[in-house]
DNA sequence: TCTCCCATGTAAGCACTGATTACATTGAAT
DNA sequence: ATTCAATGTAATCAGTGCTTACATGGGAGA
């Protein structure tokens, strides 16, 4: 990247990658809210300023780090969907849902980070709106092949069955990251009641009133 | 309380709920990220450390605006349920939805105080955390009332049934709040769409396939 | 009625934030 | 070698949450 072993240079070399790793790092450590441009610019070796040469303001650099991160969830989606197959549709509804959970579980931060409309400009990101269609149309079209195919009830509305799905899988991450389950009383921990509220879902979806496959 | 007519005494009064009310129109004019103690402090004419006296910070602060506003919430939700009798337990679930979500949708600002983790207290507020419980044991109560007279499918666990609808409703009102219908590109406005969601959702609770009353 | 106390207000200021402006430095194209 | 645009710095602004020391005066006890 640079001169090893010497002093740093005047000018940075890749101070827009750095500032982003830097700001999730940050994000990581001390959470979404507790971020700011001079932290992480500090961070970066360079000063309070210098950050806005390549980001308008702190929305922008949080966008960045949404892009990142979405990149990663939609990964996730994708990996769960093909290891799949594509033989149910129903299921591939099923897995879609478990990989969107499963990445938001596991990286809280991000998510939030993604989901905020506040932190970050999301209409303005078209890597944000783009990957958040593409998966909004892969379900559009796993419900039409499982109505064609007599899996899901053609009854059902697709636009409104659609609907719910996000709603409801958006509704369990964010109680998730907004901490609905800090103070679990049921018995058994949130990350499988979670699972266990997704298989209840789609298994209302494809029409049976719960099957045995509720747990893993 | 004071002199009225004359100036205002040295000592305010009732600068709770002064404060209160400030913040409130703060956030009705400028939006939640925009309060600011310093500014709700201006408007009720008093020191910017003045508020201080009566909340600990402005968590505190927002958390009395959002105990106000979850008082109004459970009213809406309270009075929709008691509109319909409790002749049908699923009929009930779906007064509680169209509750819950009519008022989120009506004051898109408040509920999202009340959604906040970070911006209030919410666990330390007994107010909050009870009120949340109580709507969640009427749902209960609901369930099993359904399962018990036949409404409600006996498969259904009931503890993921409930978070189903508490993820799947949460979500709708936070999908608003968060700005995810604003460039809703279906034909039909997104309070219709969203109401659709509800009825489909709680048919299939119900067992129904989609019934015709989808439209109000 | 007088006194004193303390709840409630103010003044001043700290540490921090996002953001802007003017200036300095540099690597690369001409 | 010169020029110049990109990219860094220094200094500064207005605004924030919050704290400390001091001012005020209403109401209880004498």
């Amino acid at each position: 990247m640079k001169s090893p072993g010497t002093r740093a240079a005047y000018h940075h070399g890749n101070l827009v990658e750095e500032l982003i790793a830097a700001t999730i790092a940050l994000i990581e450590e001390k959470g979404v809210d507790a971020v700011s441009v001079r932290e992480a610019a500090k961070r970066a070796g360079v000063s309070p300023a210098a950050p806005f040469r390549h980001f308008a303001n702190k929305t922008a650099l949080m966008t960045a780090v949404a892009e990142q991160a979405m990149g990663r969830l939609t990964l996730s989606v994708q990996q769960e969907l093909e290891a799949t197959g594509d033989a149910d549709p129903v299921e591939g509804l099923r897995a879609i849902a478990r990989g969107y959970l499963a990445w938001a579980l596991a990286n809280p931060t991000h998510f939030e980070v993604i989901a905020s409309r506040t932190l970050i400009d999301f209409h303005g990101s078209p890597k944000l709106t783009g990957e958040t269609e593409a998966i909004r149309l892969v379900m559009l079209d796993l419900i039409a092949r499982g109505q064609a195919g007599g899996r899901i009830s053609p009854a059902l509305d697709p636009d409104a069955l659609m609907l719910s799905a996000r709603a409801f899988i958006y509704g369990l991450c964010r109680m998730w990251i907004d901490g609905h389950f800090t103070e679990w009383h049921v018995e058994k921990p949130a990350g499988q009641a979670m699972a266990e509220a997704v298989d209840l879902f789609i298994d209302m979806i494809g029409g049976r009133q719960a099957t045995g496959r509720a747990g893993a």
